[in-house]
DNA sequence: AAGTTTACATACATCATTGAACGTATGCTC
DNA sequence: GAGCATACGTTCAATGATGTATGTAAACTT
């Protein structure tokens, strides 16, 4: 075939991104051939070796294109903006804004959802796949440390000390909605997520010690 | 090659499985074939036919013969033995207690990790393994309702409501439970499951306004 | 002790997937 | 507008993996 233009071929990767990520879904990242992909985005392998250097990087692209944003967001924006409404609350609310976010975003972007599918039950964290492995821990890791950093905060503010180490209760934080989020994938029509969210960080805070104000309800990711 | 005992022949299944098990943790399920796992067990793929019908059965053996056990543990005899002497304790601090023994279970046996790993982080659950997703989460209802009726047996006692639907406390729980879980199996040198599994229970418990006495520390798996 | 079944090993046919090579027509640059 | 790079399509060789069919010798039955 002919050569198209370079938006043209953007668009290209784009529909092979897309055709990808709804085949994973159904079928698993080891069970989708590169053939099957390329076929449901109406191209040929061709295109797909011309894009991507082989599956797992086409895997790769597809998970940054759905995680590169929410990165930002989650980790920039929302809880570091000085001159943001939700940065003249106090530290635990400011903690259960910032998740609560991170929650819609799942809970209301498909291709989020789709994505984070995938990316947790659809295919097999070996060997091969390390790249991708290490880009999870890490994205866990920088969550968990702002979960901390957040809650050694409101400790502080709140003048009492935290049970176990410091890091145990944010560990204790991680765990409880990183299992809602799977829990809400495996079954997304069971429960809320966001509320069901909001009600669980609201336990686990009292369980601190950390009440916060409720009345705080970031709807959508937009910021601020 | 001649036939072999009955014992033997059982001997040659587990030593299957066992293949299987470390295969599956190091490549991955779709990325191990049949005949790896035969070669690896001293075999040949004719063995492998013989004990299992192809892949999934195999996989479903394997899986099965590490949770039917624990099943059995967690679903009768921890909570409902009457005699027991964790019969006697207070509603709260028996969740408390049996969570800890699964906690437990799982941190020490090797072969419980092994499996539970190639199950969270190992296999694409796709329409293929279809059975196997179904039991997943099947034993995760069976959990949750456990937990559902201690908490809410435990909020009788202690004479107060449980905050949202006694549903949304037993998800919260759950999701506590299971992400720790997961995060461990991550990383397993990070914290230590059991120790961290009974702070998360305290803090979540006495967010809901229950606070079991510690004093229960079941080390194994032993049953009373 | 003969026959039958078991517990495998071996051999075979089929099929899908991959990576690379090669072709090719067009957009882009100078 | 000549030449090069691009964005694919097509073809090919090689590789396993799977399921099945068949062989076989010993264990078990009667």
């Amino acid at each position: 075939m002919a050569r198209r233009t370079k938006e043209q071929a953007l668009v290209t990767r784009h529909t092979l991104l897309d055709a990808a990520e709804l085949l994973f879904q159904a079928r698993g990242v080891a069970g989708t051939s590169l053939q099957a992909i390329a076929q449901a985005a109406g191209t040929t392998r061709g295109a797909v070796y011309w894009h991507f250097r082989d599956k797992a990087d086409l895997f790769n692209a597809m998970v940054e294109r759905v995680t590169l944003p929410m990165e930002r967001v989650f980790a920039g924006e929302v809880t570091d903006t000085p001159n943001c409404r939700i940065a003249s609350l106090e530290h635990a609310a400011q903690l259960k804004a910032a998740t609560t976010v991170l929650l819609s975003q799942i809970a209301l972007n498909p291709q989020t959802r789709r994505v984070l599918e995938v990316a947790t039950q659809k295919v097999e964290y070996v060997e091969e796949n390390k790249a991708i492995r290490e880009r999870y821990l890490l994205v866990r890791r920088s969550f968990m440390d702002r979960c901390e950093s957040r809650l050694v905060l409101a400790a502080q503010q709140a003048g009492l000390a935290l049970p176990g180490s410091t890091g145990m209760a944010a560990r204790g934080f991680h765990a409880l909605i990183d299992g809602l989020i799977q829990s809400w994938l495996l079954d997304p029509l069971a429960f809320d997520l966001v509320k069901s969210g909001a009600l669980a960080m609201d336990v686990y805070l009292a369980g601190l010690g950390l009440t916060p104000q409720s009345g705080v309800k970031p709807q959508s990711a937009e910021l601020c």
